[in-house]
DNA sequence: GGATCCGTTGTAGCT
DNA sequence: AAGCTACAACGGATC
């Protein structure tokens, strides 16, 4: 009669508090894993997102082996794979059984499913949180509890609550068992050799957060706006931590870099949320507690979630998945997400919108959905509250009308590389244009665009849209959806409650412009 | 209850 | 060259 430890995410030995439990527990350990064919899709899940994730499982397994364990992967539904459990038909028998919280809609219904199933057998059933900083079941159940919808909210909110330091990996129970071999990405019938830019795993993962935090200065100065869009061409050579990856799936625990990133902040002076590297862990929880505390969170019918007449333009959709836009930038970075299953986070930005509300006009979900499936950090939770931030359909939104564009310049907000190296790699199609023309291809002289090789229309695309013409048309759309979303607002209210006097002022005149300070993004604590 | 402030990250043009 | 302003102008929180 064994504690065993399901593993999902959090696939790792440290800072893992259903390992520590279950070896404290002193039944012995039997650590699973439950191949899901929900999570078998080629379709939904890409070669290079599944592959980084069968490397930290495999790393996981072999250190469980240095350490007289191993890890016993089963195949099938869950409920399946447990009531075989539960009823004796391996050579281990469950007497507790433990894992962390998942707040993801799938995973609450599964995991529903499963300590039913257990109760009725009379396994215990213990659960930790540890894949957010914040106890998310535990404070969404609070009384008073408001979900964050800014940065500063979420940090204020970790301001009044203390997150422990992680644990360390226990001594575990010697446990072997013949068979539950580990799969392989072929037989799950993927065809494509994965060619990911980092190597998965919390091996991998926890080298990567000290040779981070080793460069103080890094740490200290960060800033997530200034950091380089086109980078990631060059092995390992990434503007931002690289991270992503490992904490979406709970390769390396969120407690443990939240503390190493602190630990460096305490030695001197440091930029502040939400542009420094904190900031971006408050971000992380705020999309996991919006997801978790918002019905629907994964469509537009949320309550959040602006009401867009978004086109279906198949062509459309197409040209932007594939990287065949005509616009150099834009294809290099989907490009890129295709080949290597990660991008820098401006970069998404600037797919996001030039696929919403600043040029082609196509539902968030439809990127969200190619997102999802090609990003080696692809995250549920993020994913679905940055598409609707981008789109600009939710509160936490930029301004709609900032509009990005797709041919950057040394000024643009996206910090894109003008010396082309970046996207050279890959749109070699603009490779001979001279640096000018390289990001707007088609406004070369026919006699350039010959002696490079690119001539437009036969090497490369045409501009899908015209940038100028789709920008304004597609504000004018987006102020329509505001308006007629504030009318419908006003009826309801007048409906509810009282009346309002009179509606609401637009456009104050001759109002005083607001002072936007770059010292004010830049103030160091 | 009205004014003001705030929100991760726009762009063009000027000094 | 970096920093500022004009331009477009919203919803929600806060005082």
């Amino acid at each position: 009669m064994a504690s065993i430890v399901w593993f999902r995410k959090c696939l790792r030995l440290h800072d893992n508090e259903s390992l520590v439990r279950a070896c404290k527990l002193g039944d012995g350990v039997v650590p699973i894993f439950i191949l899901d064919p929900h999570f078998v899709d080629t379709k939904r899940i890409g070669v290079n997102q599944f592959s980084f994730f069968l490397q930290g499982l495999t790393d996981l397994d072999q250190q469980l082996r240095k350490l007289g364990s191993q890890l016993v992967v089963l195949r099938g539904k869950p409920e399946k794979v447990f009531e075989g459990i539960f009823k004796g038909k391996h050579p281990f028998k469950a007497k507790t059984l433990l894992f962390e919280h998942d707040t993801t809609p799938y995973a609450v219904k599964r995991d529903e499913t499963i300590e039913k199933l257990a109760k009725r057998h009379g396994i215990a059933v213990e659960t930790f949180s540890g894949h957010t900083l914040i106890n998310i079941k535990e404070v969404s159940g609070s009384k008073g509890f408001k979900c964050p919808t800014t940065n500063g909210m979420v940090e204020k909110m970790l301001q009044k609550v203390k997150i422990r330091e992680p644990l360390p990996v226990p001594r575990l129970p010697k446990f072997k068992v013949k068979g539950y071999a580990m799969f392989t990405l072929k037989e799950l019938g993927y065809k494509e050799q994965p060619k990911h830019f980092a190597k998965g795993g919390e091996r991998e993962g926890l080298r990567n957060l000290k040779a981070v935090c080793g460069n103080k200065k890094y740490v200290r100065r960060f800033n997530k706006t200034k950091t380089s869009c086109t980078t990631g061409h060059k092995a390992g050579r990434v503007s931002t931590t690289g991270m992503s990856p490992y904490l979406s799936s709970g390769f390396v625990s969120i407690r443990t870099v939240y503390h190493a990133v602190k630990r460096v902040l305490a030695s001197g002076s440091h930029t502040r949320a939400p542009e420094s590297l904190l900031g971006q862990l408050y971000f992380r929880e705020m999309f996991y507690m919006l997801a978790a505390t918002t019905k629907n969170f994964d469509s537009a019918k949320n309550r959040y979630c602006l009401d867009v007449p978004w086109d279906k333009k198949a062509a459309f959709q197409n040209a932007w998945a594939t990287g065949k836009t005509g616009y150099p930038f834009i294809d290099a970075l989907m490009r890129q997400l295709k080949e290597t299953g990660w991008i820098h986070h401006l970069g998404r930005h600037a797919l996001a919108c030039f696929l919403t509300r600043g040029d082609l006009w196509q539902h968030w979900t439809f990127g969200r959905d190619v997102f999802g499936k090609l990003l080696i950090d692809a995250d549920g939770s993020l994913n679905n509250g940055n598409w609707q931030a981008l789109a600009g359909v939710a509160p936490w939104s930029s301004q709609w009308f900032r509009i990005y564009s797709p041919v950057p310049d040394d000024k643009s907000a996206l910090n894109v590389g003008m010396d082309g190296a970046w996207l050279k790699t890959f749109v070699p199609e603009v490779k001979n244009m001279p640096a000018k023309y390289m990001y707007c291809p088609w406004t070369a002289p026919k006699d350039v665009q010959e002696k490079a090789k690119c001539v437009i229309g036969k090497d490369y695309p045409a501009p899908i849209v015209d940038h100028a013409k789709a920008r304004d048309a597609n504000l004018n759309k987006f102020k329509k959806a505001l308006s007629s979303r504030g009318s419908k607002r006003k009826a309801e209210d007048k409906s509810t409650k009282k009346s309002k006097a009179q509606g609401s002022k637009r456009k104050v005149e001759g109002k005083a412009p607001r002072a936007t300070s770059l010292l004010k993004k830049l103030r160091m604590a």
